[in-house]
RNA sequence: GCCCAGAUAGCUCAGUCGGUAGAGCAGAGGAUUGAAAAUCCUCGUGUCGGCGGUUCGAUUCCGUCUCUGGGCA
């Protein structure tokens, strides 16, 4: 094993109620582990509730960090993600102990593991532009553009995923390069090259975060874990039941009160949270209140099916069963097989 | 009790001038490179309420029964 220099870190993925936490927390008091949160609406002060958020004594038991880092009129971005995960890591492993990280984010997970190329990061003065576009000249005319300019994207984005369409063309429009140009650029990271820079770069964060090639996967030993149900039917269960505790807890309350702060809208991306988004509709008077449970709970699903469909295919993973109480054995046991 | 309108996919409904049917939602599968709890793609056989009748052929027309709305008593 080229690798076995590099430090440990543990993934512990899953869909979204499947149990996640409840193992993080109970893998910290055996194992010399600190979490790192894996999610991209946990980061949001004031979103509590409906993200599913540890409450205060479990957080204040079991610290998670990267929770709490932004406003919800704030966006955040997987390179910031990785930045801020990758410097946590390295903080942990400094003091001896183990990242722990958990969450429902695959995207994140997945730049943690294969790095991502150095495109320039979003830049809210174009897709304005963009959108204008669009808006007068359609989505299909801005699809030729992307063509004309890069046929290999256009290819593979259609012109309905106006997001990603945008996001071809912003990369153009700021850079004066493709995203296809990017993409050959990035390096093509072996675990050879991960050690290479671990040892001789003199540990320098900027080595990873700033190669040319884009970001490399992190210098750890990945262990990867997977916990669901083994029934879909089970996770739909408990999706259903913990949606409607959240409203019985104030979930309504919580989006009100951000609602009526006046600085946030619908298409903020914590805004189009899911269950924040229905809540949303509901204050808005879109949705009644049984619609909005509905498709509060609905979204949740679909959410969880989307999670795993990553995690089908994800190598070099482990699966735990929601609900086995030998999780705990089974995830230390491999753990330590993997370790030594 | 009488009159009217319904009964079609898990749900809401469209449709078949008689040749056994299709949308939306749900659900399933997939994609995923600075919004990712986002965004997008693919997938539709079901005693067409039951039983009779007419017909070469009925989910469609007729009769009848059951159920659900609404109205009149």
């Amino acid at each position: 094993m080229s690798d076995v220099a590099l430090p440990p870190a543990i993934f512990l993925m899953g869909p979204t109620a499947s149990g996640k936490t409840d193992l993080a927390i109970a893998l910290t008091k055996v194992l010399p582990c600190d979490i790192i949160s894996v999610d991209s609406a946990l980061i949001y002060r004031g979103m509590d509730i409906g993200s599913a958020k540890p409450d205060a004594a479990t957080l204040a038991e079991a610290p998670h960090r990267l929770i709490n880092i932004k406003d919800p009129d704030e966006s955040y971005s997987v390179a910031e993600f990785y930045r801020d995960a990758l410097a946590e890591m390295q903080e942990i492993s400094a003091r001896g102990r183990i990242p722990l990280l958990v969450g429902g984010t695959m995207m994140y997970f997945r730049v943690l593991r294969d790095g991502i190329a150095a495109l320039p990061s979003a830049n809210e003065a174009v897709r304005v532009e963009i959108n204008k576009e669009a808006e007068i000249h359609g989505w299909a005319h801005l699809h030729a553009q992307l063509q004309t300019v890069d046929p290999v994207s256009a290819k593979r984005i259609k012109p309905s995923d106006t997001q990603r369409l945008q996001r071809a063309l912003e990369v153009y429009r700021v850079s004066g390069k493709t995203l296809t140009e990017f993409w050959q650029a990035q390096e093509k990271p072996s675990p050879d090259s991960v050690v290479k820079k671990n040892r001789t770069g003199n540990d320098d964060k900027a080595d990873y975060t700033n190669c040319g090639g884009g970001l490399l996967p992190v210098p750890y030993r990945l262990v990867q874990f997977a916990i669901a149900p083994k029934e879909r039917a089970l996770l739909h269960e408990r999706i259903a039941q913990r949606f409607r505790i959240m409203l019985a807890e104030g979930f309504v309350h919580e989006v009100e009160t951000l609602y009526k702060a006046g600085k946030y809208s619908a298409d903020l991306p914590s805004m189009r949270c899911v269950g924040y988004r229905q809540v949303w509709d509901y204050l808005d008077g879109k949705l009644d209140y049984e619609q909005m449970v509905e498709r509060g709970i609905i979204a949740t699903r679909q959410l969880a099916k989307r999670q795993l469909t990553w995690l089908r295919s994800w190598p070099d993973l482990r699966w735990l069963e929601t609900g086995d109480v030998n999780n705990l054995d089974k995830l230390l046991k491999y753990f330590e097989n993997a370790a030594s």
